[in-house]
DNA sequence: TGTCCACTGGAAGGGAGGGCTT
DNA sequence: AAGCCCTCCCTTCCAGTGGACA
């Protein structure tokens, strides 16, 4: 009795004792964002030097060539770019020359009318006017563009971040009209940066506007694992507290990270969730194993996170993909799917979408990655997809069973059984 | 060799929903 | 309120197609 009494009390004890005298991890969480702009960018002194070269001609008042920026995701291109603007922005104020730099993310930023809009509108303490996000012919957003930009001298460099995203959804007008704008213009003068991570994309541009628009162009080359290693060392230098961080650790985030593509944000959310998950542990030092842990909570999150805000009828196309592989119908082909997602919509009582439709929605799960789509041809039984399922389906009913309107569908499976086979 | 399946994926267009100006 | 305009999501229509089969 009394032994089991000071079992318990010692366990007690030791709750919050492993919390207290756990050591802290964190120094500064925030030089692990992707936000973060560091003040020195290893290994992108080239890529640096080339944007500084190419701009430079702003602080002698001459117009710089348009450039187009190419490189993966995570291969520092934005912040190079924002970083070289920022001390062009710095230094042209010693020159006494204005200079205006726009930042646009055209992946938020994806019409020809919004690009235009937000032009006009970074200019809006200065002129007092700002454009509604919806609403004005494009023609006259182009108009006022050209009369505010052009209300005194100075140079206006737009960079269009992810700009393949932008000519994907509504082509290259736009950036004809960009391209060409400095012939309309008496005091102003433009340039364009354009930012992108697929090379493919040049084949869908209107010759004149890629001439115009890849005067010159910079590439960033995927980092290695050595140079993943420099960059999260110098970053955890800062982030960590020291001797919390076991030397293998930041070379295992770096090997991972370089297995994706090189891409160094990933590198850097490795390094971030390992801290994390050592610190709710109460370990002392984050060691491999957390690495090994964060790697996998990474993917779970995001694929959670894309199937939780599916639209709807994704989520009832996913449902009738997930039934399927339950009955070991899987890979099944488009009009087997649709069949199914037909019954469910009748069951939930909802309209069902068209198969046309319906097609396009299983390519939008298949890029996601939640579904394998591939077009085959089964020659005289005709050209469909070959559907498969790339997550469980126990994980899809887990997230469902938090969304009330879906409910219904959790039941489903049973009855289905009894009604179809 | 041609046929023909079960679709694919492009094109056009409608209409709801947002917001503007007058 | 009426009249525009833009975007998103969707339907309708349809030409096109890879390859098994006769």
């Amino acid at each position: 009795m009394e032994k089991r009494r000071e079992n318990e009390q010692t366990y007690l004890d030791s709750i919050f004792e492993k919390y207290l005298n756990a050591k802290k991890i964190f120094k500064n969480k925030e030089v692990l964002r992707h936000s973060y702009t560091p003040k020195e960018l290893p290994h992108r002194r080239e890529q640096i030097e080339a944007l500084a070269h190419i701009l430079v001609p702003v602080l002698r008042g001459e117009t710089p060539s348009n450039v187009f920026v190419y490189g993966k995701t995570g291969t520092g291109k934005t912040v190079t770019v924002k970083f070289v603007t920022e001390e062009l922005k710095r230094i042209s104020r010693k020159y006494n020359v204005p200079v205006d730099v726009i930042y646009l993310n055209c992946e938020i930023v994806d019409t020809q009318y919004r690009v235009l809009a937000n032009i006009v509108n970074h200019f809006k303490h200065e002129s007092g006017f700002e454009v509604p996000l919806v609403g004005w012919p494009t023609d006259e957003v182009y108009a006022k563009l050209k009369q505010i930009i052009d209300a005194k001298e100075r140079f206006v460099i737009i960079v269009l971040d992810e700009i393949d995203k932008l000519i994907k959804k509504s082509g290259d007008d736009v950036l004809y009209s960009l391209t060409r704008i400095n012939s309309e213009l008496k005091n102003a003068k433009v340039s364009i940066v354009g930012i992108s991570n697929d090379l493919k994309f040049k084949d869908y541009l209107d010759p004149r506007v890629l001439s115009s628009l890849s005067e010159e162009e910079v590439v960033f080359p995927p980092y290695d694992a050595n140079q993943l290693r420099d960059i999260l060392m110098q970053r955890a230098q800062e982030a960590f507290y020291p001797d919390v961080l076991d030397e293998a650790v930041v070379p295992l985030c770096a090997a991972l990270a370089a297995r994706e593509h090189g891409d160094a944000r990933r590198a850097l959310d490795l390094l971030r969730v390992s801290g994390e998950i050592a610190e709710r542990e109460g370990a002392s030092k984050v060691t491999e194993k957390h690495v090994w842990k964060a790697q996998e909570k990474i993917e779970q999150d995001t694929m959670e996170e894309v199937i939780k805000t599916l639209p709807l009828h994704s989520k009832i196309l996913l449902y009738a993909i997930v039934l399927l592989d339950e009955n070991g119908e899987l890979p099944a082909n488009t009009g087997d799917v649709y069949a199914v997602y037909k019954e469910l919509c009748d069951y939930m009582d909802i309209e069902p979408l068209t198969q046309r439709r319906v097609s396009d929605l299983i390519n939008e799960l298949d890029m996601l990655g939640i579904i394998n789509a591939k077009v085959v041809s089964k020659g005289r039984y005709g050209r469909t997809k070959e559907i498969r399922l790339n997550v469980t389906p126990y994980k899809v009913k887990n997230i469902y069973r938090f969304d009330y309107s879906l409910q219904p569908l959790l039941t489903v499976s049973i009855a289905r059984q009894r009604r179809l086979f």
